[in-house]
DNA sequence: CGAAGTTACTTTATGACGTAAGGAGTCGCA
DNA sequence: TGCGACTCCTTACGTCATAAAGTAACTTCG
């Protein structure tokens, strides 16, 4: 987990709202030689870096190097790597859609929320790894989650309720989202597939613990029995590896299941 | 994210199911000076690192300082950092209970469950840090996994749908857990009180965003309306830090309405 | 025109990290 | 007494964020 704003907090808010004093520049002298860097551009290098490579490779020479210029270059337009964080964390939060056509239906609102969360966490995986305590209540941030608050709304239920469903809704995509990026880094940072690393894994867990299925006959049973033959698929499309496969299920399945506690709730309110 | 895993499958393995080959040892030569460290001081001394100061702390350095040796000492007894975060993860998971009374009624075992397992997951908020894709196969962790099955069977669903409501359960506690953990760290490393924070960045982003309310109209509304004033704790006992007492809330919230989704699932199942 | 001031950027340095390499000390056994 | 095995230490390398100080280019002023 990554710690943003740990910097001046006021600065911090001042970048990140965009209240920056507009004059004061240019005031007396002149550039350097170069055509000169923006706190935007080092934003959007750093996300790219982050995008392509992961939150591990996400360096301040990382980024600098993809700007031609060394890393203490971009210290003149970002107090630090944490500020940093903070803006990419916001800029993203950008793409999250605000609009969603059927506000009369709460479910098919809250089913669109859900995938078009879970696109955006895929897109930009890093996201998942800025702490959420102590938010960073940036701008576009504060937008999704006025988003999310006006499906709910859609389900009449009390504030106080809505508020949790939030949270909750929150955990599950996010929890989901973690799940298929992890499982891609990893078969980005090893080479090695799914499959190929199950096959290996389960082989010596064979070996390792021959008891298995005496020690977990729960497991054992449920992973014999609910385990369907996967069809191979379709000639021309990408197979998608196991764990996103499993992921996007679980995804799927768990939605509905709380979208269906949320009608309980609604259904309750009703007869008291 | 702290990927652990990265090392020789088959020794970790090994290490992890304690399948070593007991020969070998003391076969010639005696140990040094020292009294002897073991695989296991090294790691109860790392989860102990890890517990009080974070995962941030853990470094080979504070492990080795704190059992009276260098990091290179450590390398003895174990291959690598990450094979050390594969040994502690599955030792503390070791924790997690096994055993439910009311194996009969799903809905207080799953609770009971839910609850135990946050309780964990705040006693070693580390793990939450722990690439949770490309598990770690640990004997204790798949005794956790077992137990968490068996409740599930309880429900009478259907293999396939168990499957994923692990993962839904999971996701939704692991979340519920971060935010509680990142809200403590956050108030250790910074020394600032969640309300302390929020006194501050609210007054900041009144500041900087003065149209707030318009700009995002239903997350006001639902502040102004769903936030209860809190009744001023009872003397003698910890005030709970904002934060933490909103995460439990969405908690508990957030639980019940997953256990409702459960329970509309089966009412279905009955009746399709 | 030249000096001074301002900014953009670089170089260098510090103390952290994981861990490779190469000892040094101690023991059992020959 | 010497050898091999074993534990543990020192040193070193390349990485990280970033503090401090230096350099180069430009504008403005004298």
């Amino acid at each position: 987990m990554v710690f943003a704003g740990q910097g001046d907090a006021r600065r911090s808010m001042s970048l990140l709202w965009r209240t920056e004093q507009p004059a004061q520049r240019r005031r007396g002298p002149g550039p350097g030689p170069r055509p000169g860097l923006s706190a935007d551009a080092i934003v959007t290098a750093a996300i790219a870096v982050a995008d392509e490579d992961g939150m591990a490779a996400l360096s301040m020479r990382a980024v600098g190097e993809r700007l031609g210029r060394t890393a203490m270059a971009l210290y003149t337009y970002v107090p630090s790597k944490s500020e940093l964080l903070d803006l990419m964390y916001d800029a993203v939060h950008a793409e999250l859609p605000t609009r969603y056509a059927g506000i009369d239906n709460w479910r098919t609102g809250l089913t669109d929320w859900a995938h078009d969360t879970l696109a955006f966490l895929l897109r930009h995986p890093w996201v998942l790894q800025v702490s959420q305590a102590r938010p960073v209540l940036g701008p576009h941030e504060y937008a999704g989650l006025d988003t999310l608050v006006r499906l709910l709304n859609g389900t009449g239920l009390d504030a106080s309720l809505r508020r949790r469903l939030v949270g909750t809704l929150t955990h599950f995509v996010r929890g989901c989202a973690g799940t298929v990026a992890e499982a891609r880094q990893a078969a980005a940072v090893t080479g090695e597939s799914d499959e190929e690393w199950w096959f290996a894994r389960s082989a010596l867990l064979g070996e390792v613990a021959p008891d298995f299925a005496d020690r977990y006959p729960s497991l054992s049973a449920m992973e014999s029995e609910g385990t369907p033959q996967q069809p191979p698929s379709a000639p021309g499309e990408e197979a998608m590896p196991y764990l996103e496969r499993e992921a996007r299920e679980t995804f799927a399945v768990g939605l509905d299941v709380m979208l269906d506690g949320i009608d309980a709730a609604i259904r309750r309110m009703g007869t008291p």
